[in-house]
DNA sequence: ACGGTTATTTGACCTGAATCAAATTAATAC
DNA sequence: GTATTAATTTGATTCAGGTCAAATAACCGT
């Protein structure tokens, strides 16, 4: 084996290993995944799939971020989860029906590996193990989507702002301020949360009115966690 | 072994056999699972799990219907899935985080199997196939909700309401007239829409008036499967 | 800094569908 | 049957939020 190939090796079962999916996986497991993985480039806005496409494999993401979607027939983009660096996505793949059943696209310039399904397929018959992982990751990925599926549908969009800033507070019953720094434009955010800018700046507007927040830029400031958070537990509670 | 068990045994295999999760599957394998496999009985209205309960193991459906949804902070049920005989749900409890990630409750009397966690993991672990099966059956439950998400959030009502019509024709091109018999009663389909009874009756009516569908009690005729594909397409198309 | 493009904000308007209330129509018990 | 209760339909009202249009603001290449 050339030393060339070797350190191709080495660095994608680096990236495989700091994957949620195959953590403490033993070396030689990795070496397997390794030989049944192809590295791929994506410019920004290059699509990685379309909704359809035969399904070559699963994905695990070695930098940047993609966003996997429905393209409605209006045209319309439904965000289903936005996948960055250690997240494996597409897993869907290995099961019988070919197509995936979404799009997924690159929000910026990134780097994923694309695990073959042939050749991860003829790992799991032998490795029961990785399969009980592959099991584990899936459902974590249907426990998001079950969750999705009550966010768009119950609450108001003041609600799903107020949840989506609440998660990213390290304590939200504390004062403490809270830069979060928005890494897509708001366009994109606000269709992960099922709106459109208009709307979510409207939102944004009235937490700043309500000294919840500072807006700057691509920075939020949460003013007040604790409030916050009561505005929520207020907006489900009763 | 007493004759008693082995009639157990006996009617558990049966019914894993004509489950989609597990045709095929040899003899032997099914008796092991059927070791692993607990028989519940429902009545209508009992729940079978809630959100949040340790999970114990994932669920077959030996007979009746079991609706798996999440009940909101303002108390609404939004209807993920109405499972019924044949299919399996909950494999999700096979992963890692213990708790089901939403409600079940049967709507009707009910007869389903629980195939054990610890069982089956034991099991999964020397059978290989068997895990391959599994990720299947869960990969289809992800498109499904995957499905789902763009149902709710795009589509009006009068767009869901057609195209769950429509995936009950045959033949959607055809003049053929189609009978469909709700299993439920209205409001519980209507909640499978995303919506609620008065909204989906006024949308029954708009159909009726146009001509598409006849209503007569439980029974809904689908007058024109070409005319109501045509409409769909319409909403959907540009 | 300057022109051009894209992102964000604000305003005005409109619609789908939820909600509340009330009338009808099944369904079930007695 | 008749009474009760649940399911469904119809009417009237209200509102969140999407759409269109226009004004700023941020960004980028030169």
């Amino acid at each position: 084996m050339s030393t060339l190939a070797e350190l191709k090796t080495f660095a994608i079962t680096n990236t495989l290993r700091s994957c949620q999916l195959f953590t403490g996986l033993p070396p030689q497991d990795l070496a397997n995944i390794a030989a049944v993985t192809v590295v791929k480039s994506l410019e920004k806005g290059e699509y990685l799939f379309h909704e359809g496409d035969v399904a070559s494999g699963f994905y695990v993401i070695q930098r940047g971020a993609v966003n996997v979607h429905r393209v409605t027939a209006t045209g319309k983009e439904q965000v289903i989860h936005v996948f960055r660096t250690g997240d494996s996505f597409a897993e869907v793949a290995l099961a019988a029906p070919t197509g995936y059943p979404a799009d997924a696209r690159a929000l910026e310039n990134s780097q994923v590996l694309l695990v073959q399904k042939d050749g991860i397929l003829t790992l799991l018959k032998r490795q029961p193990e990785l399969a009980l992982r592959m099991l584990g990751s899936m459902s974590s990925h249907l426990r998001v989507l079950v969750g999705q599926i009550e966010d768009l549908t119950v609450k108001d969009v003041e609600t799903r702002l107020a949840n989506w800033l609440v998660k990213r507070c390290p304590n939200p019953q504390s004062e403490a301020l809270v830069k979060i720094e928005l890494t897509t434009n708001k366009r994109v955010l606000a269709a992960e949360l099922g709106t459109v800018s208009e709307t979510f700046s409207r939102t944004l507007a009235k937490f700043r009115g309500l000294k919840l927040i500072a807006v700057k830029g691509k920075t939020l400031t949460v003013l007040s966690p604790a409030k916050l958070h009561a505005l929520l537990k207020r907006n489900l509670g009763e």
